[in-house]
DNA sequence: CCCCAGGTCAGAC
DNA sequence: GTCTGACATGGG
């Protein structure tokens, strides 16, 4: 077991491991367990910072720095939030809430599979996925096994019907489609971190199964687009309740108010809300 | 029995 | 541009 310790302040990992951006991270003794990449690896927060223990060699850990995000100053990003008393709320209700920076086909692939479906669901369908289709990665002894995401290339090379045994339902056209794009270079997911916004966004919705919301949660959970800013049934909950409790204004209208409102960091602002608006607000409708 | 879930798509005005 | 229903599956 190798072990590294990260000094960090303001990072609240179990709401940022558990806000509905990553559905691989499970709780176990203490702390967190998931796999990045082809390596298991498990996390224990403190008040001081994080401890990672991985089974094999990091050779150096820049690749969990980055998975973290340890580098953003978040007392910076929180500063350009716009100065009402709901983003206020927001922030106090999960201070150190941060967002992570992942794989952009696991990510790409799992928000594929997230479409009017609950959380709890989707974890359940990429764990079974994984389960299915996934390579085995190592764990410490007397850990259970444990496999990794499965490649766009494995997925392309199943059927609908074995994507569906996944319990994938109508989704599973849709990742399998996303995958043979992939898996015939018809696009490159490396080359889509190199872009402008606008066209990392254009080229993601030529994936079947990708709206502007999946795009965007892509943009902003895999490749760092901080302006990216994915609009659920939650977040729009929060912008109607929230900022437009009479008028009724249309998505695209609600849209440009949020790409004008929220500031150069609006992706950081929007998790603060849908987290704010899921665990804080019930599930008030309107 | 009902309604809803980190939506997208095709087809209608 | 906006609205509608279909699409699987499971939670509450």
């Amino acid at each position: 077991m190798f072990k590294e310790f990260f000094r960090v302040r303001d990072y609240a990992l179990a709401e940022t491991l558990n806000s509905g951006q990553a559905f691989r991270w499970n709780p176990a003794d203490e702390g967190w367990e998931s796999v990045i990449g082809q390596r298991w690896l498990r996390l224990i927060g403190s008040s001081e910072g994080i401890q990672a223990q991985t089974m094999s060699h990091p050779d150096d850990w820049g690749w969990l720095r980055e998975y973290l995000q340890l580098d953003v100053d978040l007392t910076a990003v929180l500063a350009t939030f716009p100065k009402d008393a709901h983003m206020e709320a927001a922030i106090e209700s999960s201070r150190g809430l941060r967002l992570l920076k992942q794989d952009p086909w696991e990510c790409l692939a799992s928000f594929i599979l997230s479409s009017t479906k609950q959380i709890v669901q989707i974890r359940q369908i990429v764990e079974t996925l994984c389960n299915c289709h996934g390579e085995p990665v190592q764990t410490p002894d007397g850990h259970g096994p444990v496999n990794s995401f499965p490649t766009a290339e494995k997925i392309a090379a199943l059927t609908e019907a074995e994507l569906r045994a996944c319990k994938m339902g109508f989704r599973a056209p849709y990742l399998k489609g996303s995958a043979e794009m992939i898996a015939r270079h018809e696009i490159d997911l490396a080359a889509v971190s190199m872009m402008t916004l606008e066209d990392a966004r254009a080229a993601l919705l030529e994936l079947p199964g990708v709206g502007r919301k999946i795009a965007d949660c892509v943009l902003l959970f895999a490749y760092g687009f901080q302006g990216a800013f994915p609009v659920d049934v939650w977040v729009m909950r929060a912008l109607r309740q929230l900022y437009f409790p009479r008028r009724r204004p249309s998505p695209a209208r609600l849209l440009r108010f949020t790409e004008s409102y929220f500031g150069p960091y609006s992706g950081y602002a929007q998790q603060y809300l849908f987290h704010y608006m899921r665990t804080k607000m019930g599930r008030k409708r309107q």
